[in-house]
DNA sequence: TGACTATTCCACTAATCTATGGAATAGTGT
DNA sequence: ACACTATTCCATAGATTAGTGGAATAGTCA
């Protein structure tokens, strides 16, 4: 009887974990991490199609990691708590910490990683206040729209170089998107330091910001 | 190419957690979270049949969460290292806050939980120095030889009865098992006070103890 | 009302996962 | 060398999962 308990208990641990079995809807819950999405954006960003990306969208909801909300023609789904990007960050640690092809695949391509000097997430607000640094989002400006840093400009990677002027007169610049495997950061230090500016990295992104509990600004 | 990156990035983390996505493999992990056992001492704990479980442990192999070292004809699994149980607890954590179907089962199983006052950890270790509390560690022999809390006496289940006039004189008794959905603990708990003592149950387990940093005794 | 959009449901094929039995490997004891 | 044990490797049948197209549903717009 109580070995039943256990099994059965197993087994539900399990379908929750097999939900995060998947490279594409760890995907989509990265992108659900920042905020409400409509099927539609789920499936542009994913590259699925949208018949396609909502089965996946069942199968979190099923195991209580996402819920919707219908408004007119779109259904929106968001995480169910912050719980979730904290078990992805779960996953992602000990996938970096003891898979071998992972680390593989972060030299490969971000080989100037320790080059950009991430800047440790507590010191930033502190330094934001004083004036020494402008907090930078390079995210597409609906996501930024959505949630940001308090205080932060959106520039997206796109229109950077539009920008230069602004940002060259404000001091050090750090710049944060996604997450910490998001690409858009390297890109933007990279660019804003190959035109003569002072410009790190966030060491992590939007969602874990959020899921730590600091303060969250919206339009 | 960055997309790439992403895709490929992705995939292998749904690879570590894909192997959690299995209620044998999750249950083979929490065993190990008690220290190195061979394949056979997995098998007869899990019902699995050997062959079977050794294919499991493969798999747990592949994605970096356990290792094993031989010696002698048996081969000692353990895992990588303690954020593999913190990931576990993770797990956990997010089926039993979002997963309608774990509330029922727990509620199902374990109606007498809350009456069996759970104490939490960080009380524990002052309190059994000042005499006040008998950590008591109702496991197996085997498993309290491989590691157990600082102080704690070992009485496995089946012997309880016959140390009742031991646990009499000593104050409260703090009962400990395997994790907190291990019913040993609760069952001991209940006999206990079934006999008259003062008996309550620690909120984690030993994995949890250990993960946690806490001090461990071996034999 | 009818045309249209966003999303879901259903059915089906290809790919993957699970458990099992037989055979291979490696180490122990005689 | 031989018998024996613990573990792994391999092949296979049945169950499960992923992606696709067609049809159903629900809401919007004109």
């Amino acid at each position: 009887m109580s070995g039943n308990f256990k099994k059965d208990l197993f087994a539900q641990f399990a379908r929750v974990a097999k939900a995060l079995g998947n490279g594409h809807r760890l995907e989509l819950l990265e992108f659900l991490a920042q905020g409400e999405r409509n099927v539609d954006d789920l499936a542009r960003v994913s590259g699925l199609s949208v018949r396609n990306t909502s089965q996946h969208l069942q199968q979190l909801r099923q195991v209580g990691l996402v819920t919707s909300r219908k408004e007119g023609l779109h259904v929106y789904y968001r995480l169910t708590g912050d719980d979730v990007v904290l078990l992805m960050q779960c996953v992602r640690g000990v996938a970096e910490r003891h898979l071998a092809d992972v680390k593989v695949l972060v030299d490969t391509y971000l080989t100037v990683k320790d080059a950009l000097e991430p800047m440790p997430v507590k010191d930033l607000l502190e330094r934001a206040r004083k004036g020494e640094v402008t907090v930078l989002d390079v995210r597409p400006s609906e996501e930024y729209a959505a949630g940001h840093l308090p205080g932060a400009v959106n520039i997206p990677l796109a229109e950077l170089e539009r920008h230069l002027d602004e940002l060259r007169d404000s001091g050090e610049v750090v710049a944060y998107c996604r997450g910490p495997h998001c690409v858009l950061a390297f890109e933007a230090v990279e660019r804003l330091r190959g035109q003569g500016l002072r410009a790190r990295r966030l060491q992590d992104g939007f969602p874990e910001w959020k899921a730590a509990g600091m303060p969250v600004e919206t339009e």
